[in-house]
DNA sequence: CACACACTAGGCAACCTGTCCAGTGAAACA
DNA sequence: TGTTTCACTGGACAGGTTGCCTAGTGTGTG
């Protein structure tokens, strides 16, 4: 039994029109693609057995919930201090996102805030975490590519 | 009439719901909040109208679909080709997402391959852009904090 | 006091879901 | 070559859900 961790061209074709139409039930969905409901149920069984995916979780604007701003921080922290800094972070409401990458003990860290007073009562709430040395912040000015998975889809699909 | 852009607290409940367990019906979120079917009806209407609720796309593991490896380039661009730059970086399928930001032209790409030798050329691609002068690209090890919104909903349920 | 508004509670037909089943073609195996 | 496995098709079924509508209630505003 093959690993097969690839997706074949129907899958991505279903993930795809899942995508861009992800009100779709599962009836919908194989008119669209030509095969029988059966195989569309059976495609997304499997892709959710090997974690591809996860879920259709709600897609929520932050700018539209009021926190209209978005600034990144590149901390330095301690050496092996990465766990404590990161359950720090992790208690801030504000932080969306933190990742930890190469470099000398550097994370990366999303935030958003609802203004200019806001976002500056955030960083200095992030910058202040325990074992945090050196930081450099930056506010996201645009989004000319906003999170996107679909260019991989159409990849797949041949 | 009001902007009344912010969540009030039974939004909140039913999106943190949602959030949860995202397959739910409308039927069931009303059983779950102790509300009418209409009423949870009426403001799902209303949250897409608002924008707040863009929708409910699939959520797919880049890992588990053979996308491993997850990578970060600041960008400094020559001056006033943000646009043109950003358009290049659209082009590449494994660029998920950039942002501007502040600082003298920069940009910030995430951008995912599916080994060292894939990633090598991804990076390649993303740094050769033209009008990309300075560039500093590294690899993110793990995600302590992986992309999140429930905390600010449960700062709205108060 | 009248009106607008949000919510409750219920009813209806059309539709979809989960779950079976039998039949087919192709690839893998002995 | 004959057999088994597997994915897919096409169809069936009951039960639940959706979209849509109506009527009644309580509250806040002018």
């Amino acid at each position: 039994m093959p690993e097969e961790s690839e997706l074949d061209a129907l899958d991505a074709r279903l993930l795809l029109l899942l995508t861009d139409e992800p009100r779709l039930g599962v009836l919908e969905c194989s008119r669209r693609l030509g095969v029988a409901r059966g195989t569309v149920q059976a495609r997304m069984d499997r892709l959710e057995r090997r974690g591809v995916l996860r879920g259709f979780p709600p897609d929520l604007d932050l700018a539209a919930m009021g926190y209209g701003l978005t600034a990144f921080a590149v901390l330095e922290i301690a050496q092996g201090r990465r766990t404590e800094v990161a359950e720090r972070l992790r208690a801030i409401a504000e932080v969306c996102e933190v990742h930890a990458t190469t470099g000398q003990g550097d994370l990366l860290v999303r935030m958003v805030a609802r203004d200019n007073a806001d976002l500056q009562h955030v960083i200095d709430r992030v910058v202040n975490v325990e074992w945090v040395s050196r930081t450099s912040t930056s506010i996201a000015l645009s989004t000319p590519v906003p999170t996107r998975v679909r260019p991989l889809l159409e990849l797949a699909v041949e």
